[in-house]
RNA sequence: GGGUGGAUUCCCGAGUGGCCAAAGGGGGCAGACUGUAAAUCUGUUGGCACCGCCUUCGAAGGUUCGAAUCCUUCUCCACCCA
């Protein structure tokens, strides 16, 4: 099997320009390729993820990749399927970010002696004279042909600044630029940037009349037609110290059934004949399914070790099981005691469990909080210190949240 | 530059002097059911020292016994005209 028919069988290509030639050049391992991240955060997420993958999917085949930095277009920002304006960031918060980028991207990408590169847009992008540009490209877009883009097309009816407008030219101009220092002439990346990339293959043939080629990787989108990847508190990251390991195995192993297999494919590096099977797969049997995927892919991010944790853990909370090792604890000290004991609601509230002390009042009275597996309903419940056995009590929230706390 | 309309709680969206911590929906959380799934039903959804108090309706002032609601100024947004 080729690269590109595992790709197309996993199902992480959504549109290309030229597929027969994208095609031809992929699988001879010789394409010079590239892949932008913006900045907008200090970590990456499951969307990059699925990019990163790509990348070393593709640089296993023989291909070289390009990480591009958006430190220059991080200062304008996307407004690709946005309702509104992003907020500007400073230079300081930029630079921050891409530091962030580059050491999770290393765990990824092999990028040593030339077989992948990592680069900066802002490089480029920060010295550009105004006219100088406009007259160079700017005399190759259309704004009719830019306004009946799809990107725009959502914020024709909010508003669109200047300063966004311009994004697409920044996007085209990168690609122009990476096409001429290293002969780079194809670029992917997510559905939604499909225009900005369309921009660029029509600059490089405006100017310099030749072919460059765009291909999207799928949204990873739930059966609901929901980003995926996301949660209340906002995305899931890659970084342990934004999303627990526990957590973020955690997300992989709750989702819908609906979604397990697809996931399986486009996230994971199982062989596919496997995720065949799987797929036959019914009912409460896609637990193991689920399982599989929350393993592989915190396996992927976060390694083994913390991988199997994760998993043991869980195994134990939700089985009932005894081992309590690898749950999330925390050692009560003599501030948290008054008269040498605690309430349990600000045990809630300390230990993360709920927000507010309003919150843990409520979920107390609705029954949503137990101790070492015995409900409390009284908002006044207190526990003294030597009521503590040595290995700690276990409070529950929900039904999956989870907390550990000793007493010194 | 001129005109018109708008800014309400996590989101959408009612409310136009006291009955408003603010309808309704969505989302979230919790309970029941279950497979750590979905669907469904129920409760809940500003904070706190919780039968009471405090802070919210773009911002700052003002009128009033009393303002999300009225007045003034300001900021931002949409639409129309130039």
């Amino acid at each position: 099997m080729t690269v590109w028919e595992e790709l197309k069988a996993r199902g992480l290509i959504a549109q290309v320009t030229d597929e027969e030639e994208i095609q031809k050049m992929v699988n001879e391992g010789k394409a010079t390729f590239y892949i932008g991240f913006d900045p907008t955060a200090d970590s990456l997420h499951v969307g990059h993820f699925m990019a990163l993958c790509l990348m070393k999917r593709l640089q296993m085949a023989g291909n070289r990749p390009i990480a591009l930095l958006g430190g220059g277009t991080g200062m304008i920002g996307d407004p690709s399927g946005r309702t509104d304006m992003r907020q500007m960031m400073t230079k300081e918060t930029i630079q921050h970010n891409i530091d962030c980028f580059k050491k999770q991207m290393e765990r990824f990408i092999d990028f040593s002696d030339g077989k992948a590169l990592m680069v900066n847009n802002a490089d480029w992008l920060l010295d550009l004279n105004y006219v100088e540009l406009l007259r160079d490209v700017g005399a190759c877009f259309s704004v009719n042909r830019m306004l009946t883009a799809e990107c725009y097309k959502q914020r024709m009816e909010r508003g669109l600044s200047f300063l966004e407008f311009n994004y697409m030219i920044m996007q085209s101009y990168d690609f122009y630029m990476l096409y001429q220092k290293y002969g780079c002439n194809m670029q992917f990346g997510g559905d939604d940037q499909w225009s900005n990339m369309l921009g660029g293959t029509e600059l490089i043939r405006r100017k310099l009349g030749k072919d460059a080629y765009a291909m999207t990787i799928t949204l990873l989108l739930n059966s609901e037609g929901k980003k995926m990847g996301k949660t209340q508190s906002g995305a899931v990251w890659l970084d342990p110290n934004k999303t627990s390991p526990f957590d973020f195995y955690q997300y992989w192993r709750n989702v819908d059934d609906a979604d397990v297999i697809k996931c399986m494919r486009l996230l994971t590096f199982l062989p596919l004949e496997e995720i065949d099977e799987m797929e036959k797969w019914e009912g409460s049997q896609l637990n193991k399914a689920k399982e599989i995927l929350a393993y592989e892919l915190t396996n992927l991010v976060h390694g083994e070790e913390e991988a199997k944790k994760a998993q043991e853990g869980a195994r134990a909370l939700f089985a009932g099981g005894a081992d309590t090792a690898n749950m999330p604890s925390t050692e009560l000290t003599d501030d948290d005691f008054q008269d040498g004991s605690v309430d349990l609601i600000s045990m809630l509230v300390k230990r993360g469990l709920v927000p507010t002390r309003s919150e843990g009042r409520r979920a107390i009275e609705q029954g949503g909080v137990s101790i070492d597996g015995e409900k409390i309903t009284d908002i006044r419940y207190t526990v003294s210190r030597e009521d503590i056995p040595e290995n700690g009590l276990v409070l529950k929230r929900g039904k999956k949240k989870f907390h550990k706390v000793l007493a010194k």
